[in-house]
RNA sequence: GCCCCCAUGGUCUAGUGGUUAGGACGCCUGCCUUUCACGCAGGAGAUCGCCGGUUCGAGCCCGGCUGGGGGUACCA
């Protein structure tokens, strides 16, 4: 017998054990549950009556202990959900939302009104040794922190399971769920082509190699997505995955079912880039003989032209929105958005709120556009909230500069982002900017510098220095020399800001004070002529 | 190619058999006004992707089509 046909009747001879096999580990879940259950109900019929109180309303038939009805059993009433991101590049938008859409549910009502907290566990899914990065996985948790997604557990490192992973491979290896194999790509490609393209590739089983798990040739493998439904995959079109490098290192889709599974995950609620992933990790599960977690697929977040959102889209990790001047509430809210409504006619809520009324059920399945001009719509109705106060002392952090208050108080009604601050005010405590054409425009226009000269006079003789007494005068300037209003307060602001744009002429002077206005004013005066 | 998912104004959403299809961003007009904003009052913009079916009646249910998206790695 030659080694060809040698292997051929091995295998001809392990199919059938492993079929029996299969057949018995996928009924171990039930066989799981219903010796809990019956444990549970040991120990409710031990417990004391009142622990189980009757239902409201009572009920209408039988009297004796023994026709209570059976309590509710919820192996994973407490939701225990994750948060994975692979540390191959900065947290983006999308990667944000997922993290928040799990945070609110570990802070929410639970399933069914079951109000005990949750759990939100942080994992980092760095199996991939080539692109995963120190700096990323710092990067990471910097913004979940700046978010104020703090994590219950972890951050847990997916490589750090490596030895509970390796005894997992090799179960499904000795168990004949999974084997090894040398193909290559072109090996599977080569099937492809031999087999049609909707019939997924199986492996010839080699002494060494890569590990790759059994799919089942016939069938289906499908779950209640929570968001999507039943949603269900026709194995023969799977390819053995594989699970395993030839080197012993596992891949995601082997190490994510055993962390979650580890990890007690109850809900796994990822984007729905990993929709097609679930089926193989279902039958890693299945193989494990273990009951896989609920799954929810969200939509994927688009750039404006309509493709999955990526770097190349502008703003599209956090620290970029940060840097740009959003506030971390506002770009929960925002983001939250992306995806759910929570109230028919009220978009603006806070965490608590968010995390009261989310329901993964009402998550939307179409794809989501980001659209900054709303986040920054949102981000100025936040910042106008905020005391005078907390607002000075996050632009003093955002600008690196302090003595802001006064500076910020006249300007929060006309700035979105903290980053509009500083364009907007920032003459007030620097000085001027350089901008000839306003300049040119404004001070250099016909009667500029006369009207200048006046208004010089007019802010000289006012006292005290009151922003109501600064606006008298200069209004009173406006009345005597017949100018229009926009006349007079221009060339003034020009003087003192050295553009076109301030905050409001009265306030701005009055900040700077009699003494800084008019040595301000001199000089515009100076460098007009 | 193959597998899977999706589809309400430009954008995000509400609406699950009977509504003038609601709200928000953006856009336009007016008011306010010292620039820019904010605020206020209005307005334009949707044959609910298309076709067929079920029903007295469909954005809502069913089928097909089209379009879009995701996956198709010894990445995650």
């Amino acid at each position: 017998m030659d080694q060809h046909a040698a292997d051929r009747a091995r295998r001809e001879l392990l199919a059938e054990p492993r079929e029996i096999l299969l057949a018995v580990r996928r009924r171990l879940p039930h066989a799981r549950r219903l010796i809990e259950d019956l444990y549970r109900l040991g120990a409710y019929l031990d417990a004391p009556l009142d622990r189980f109180p009757e239902p409201a309303g009572g009920r209408d038939m039988g009297t004796d202990q023994h026709s209570r009805p059976f309590p509710r059993i919820k192996l994973r009433s407490i939701m225990r959900v994750r948060f994975a991101p692979s540390p191959t590049g900065a947290l983006h938008v999308g990667g944000a939302r997922a993290a928040l859409y799990n945070w609110l549910l570990a802070h929410g009502p639970g399933e069914e009104g079951d109000d005990t907290p949750g759990t939100f566990v942080l994992r980092i899914e760095d199996t991939d040794r080539e692109r995963s990065t120190e700096e990323n996985v710092a990067q990471i948790l910097d913004a979940l922190e700046w978010l104020g997604l703090q994590w219950d557990e972890g951050p847990i490192s997916q490589l750090g399971n490596t030895p509970r992973h390796q005894q997992a491979l090799q179960q499904l290896l000795d168990d004949g769920f999974a084997y090894h194999c040398n193909a290559n790509a072109d090996d599977v490609k080569a099937y492809k082509e031999k087999h049609g393209a909707e019939r997924g590739f199986r492996g010839e089983p080699d002494a060494d190699g890569a590990v790759r798990l059994h799919v089942p040739d016939e069938g289906r493998t499908s779950f209640e997505d929570a968001i999507r439904g039943e949603t269900s995959f026709p194995n023969a079109s799977m390819d053995d995955p594989v699970i395993a490098r030839a080197d012993g290192s596992v891949l995601y889709n082997f190490a994510v079912a055993i962390d979650d599974l580890d990890a007690k995950i109850t809900h796994v609620v990822r984007g729905e880039d990993h929709l097609s992933n679930t089926p193989k990790q279902l039958l890693v599960f299945e193989a494990l003989g273990e009951t896989p977690p609920k799954y929810a697929h969200l939509p994927l977040l688009h750039g404006p032209d309509g493709k999955k959102l990526s770097k190349r889209h502008g703003a599209a990790s956090v620290q970029e929105l940060r840097d740009a001047g959003y506030l971390p509430e506002a770009v929960n809210n925002y983001i939250a958005l992306l995806g759910t409504g929570f109230a028919a006619d009220e978009e603006f809520f806070t965490m608590a709120q968010m995390a009261e009324l989310f329901r993964l059920e009402r998550v939307s399945k179409s794809p989501a556009v980001f659209d900054e001009q709303k986040l920054r719509h949102m981000n100025g109705r936040y910042l106008r909230e905020l005391s005078l106060d907390e607002l000075t002392e996050r632009l003093e952090k955002f600008t690196g500069k302090s003595g802001l208050r006064g500076a910020v108080e006249i300007s929060r009604e006309k700035i979105q982002t903290l980053a509009d601050f500083w364009p907007l005010a920032g003459f007030l405590v620097d000085g001027p900017v350089d901008d000839p054409k306003a300049f040119q425009k404004v001070i250099g226009a016909e009667g500029g510098v006369q009207t200048l000269t006046a208004a010089r006079e007019a802010l000289a003789a006012t006292d005290p220095f009151t922003v109501e007494n600064i606006e008298a005068s200069l209004r009173e300037l406006v009345e005597s020399s017949g100018l229009k209003p926009g006349q007079v307060f221009q060339p003034v602001r020009v003087a003192i800001a050295g553009t076109t744009i301030s905050p409001g002429i009265f306030e701005s002077v009055a900040l700077l004070g009699k003494d800084r206005t008019l040595s301000l004013v001199d000089d515009a005066l100076i460098k007009a002529v």
